[in-house]
DNA sequence: TTTGTAAATAGGAATAGTTCCTATCTAAGA
DNA sequence: TCTTAGATAGGAACTATTCCTATTTACAAA
């Protein structure tokens, strides 16, 4: 379940590099829960990745480990799996379909493309399971959003 | 925002048929809960489909309509935006990558292809705004979940 | 049409996930 | 070493969601 041992030393690297890049501390919590989230391939929520850390950092905080992946997130060093962290939004849409994601305020819009609907599935992702959908999701600034962003 | 008139009043029927073949009652509160999903293209959440439902259902509780939409879901009459009703869970890995999700435990997989990172932007979707990224993930069943389900 | 009953609902209580508050601490520049 | 803006710990507060249960209702059968 865990990335080489190399390739999270990269990521470190990278992770240290870019702190000192955006004047943010590095801090003895931000190492290890970088370090926690770099080094797994199961894509923890926060409750896994606090109990994880705390095994080495016994006095760390819930409200950290929130706290500090937000900040990752907002840096860019890591991604939220799924869109966002707002709550369950649904679709009533019952045909095959894609969306366009605005990450800034969230507006989701479908649009339908049979191009999309059976996209080659990889060998390696046939080996993980049986595909039984495809989603295709672009995700950008809305209209509105690029307006707002342009007139500041 | 709204779904035409006879798109919707197609969804209505298949709902209504779909209940019956299932043996569920077609209350009430079923109804106009589904009608508000099937009306809006804004994908809503459930204490936006409460408000709007209330006004024409004002003793419709919010219990309700969180067991409503999760039986449509089940039912596979309405879809939920994003993957699932989890919490947020994170992702370390920073290359462009995709994913293939588990739709029975959740399990999620990364995969990198090349081919996917930059598919061909619809015309339409140029339309709705500026697309930075582009996300496939394939959904399915994952190897533990066929086998498990194999031997029941 | 009336009746019986399993299923569904309303409304409030309970729970769980997340964020807020603030006293204390610390990274890092001077 | 000293200073201080920014970060953390820990618990309280908040918010979304689920649970509990008395009451109501859809609908099948009489």
């Amino acid at each position: 379940m865990n990335i080489a041992e190399k390739e999270v030393r990269r990521r470190m690297e990278h992770f240290q590099k870019a702190l000192h890049q955006k004047g943010i501390k590095v801090t003895h919590q931000r190492m290890e829960i970088y370090r926690e989230v770099a080094r797994s391939s199961d894509h923890p929520n926060v409750e896994v990745i606090f109990r994880r850390v705390r095994e080495r950092v016994p006095t760390i905080s819930l409200d950290t480990v929130y706290r500090t992946m937000w900040t990752f997130v907002d840096m860019g060093l890591v991604q939220i799996l799924g869109s966002s962290k707002e709550r369950v939004r649904f679709d009533g849409n019952n045909e095959p379909h894609h969306h366009f994601v605005c990450t800034v305020c969230g507006a989701a819009a479908d649009f339908t493309d049979m191009k999309f609907d059976a996209l080659p599935v990889p060998k390696k992702v046939r080996s993980m399971g049986k595909v039984i959908s495809t989603h295709v999701e672009f995700r950008g600034l809305c209209k509105k959003c690029k307006q707002k962003k342009a007139s500041d």
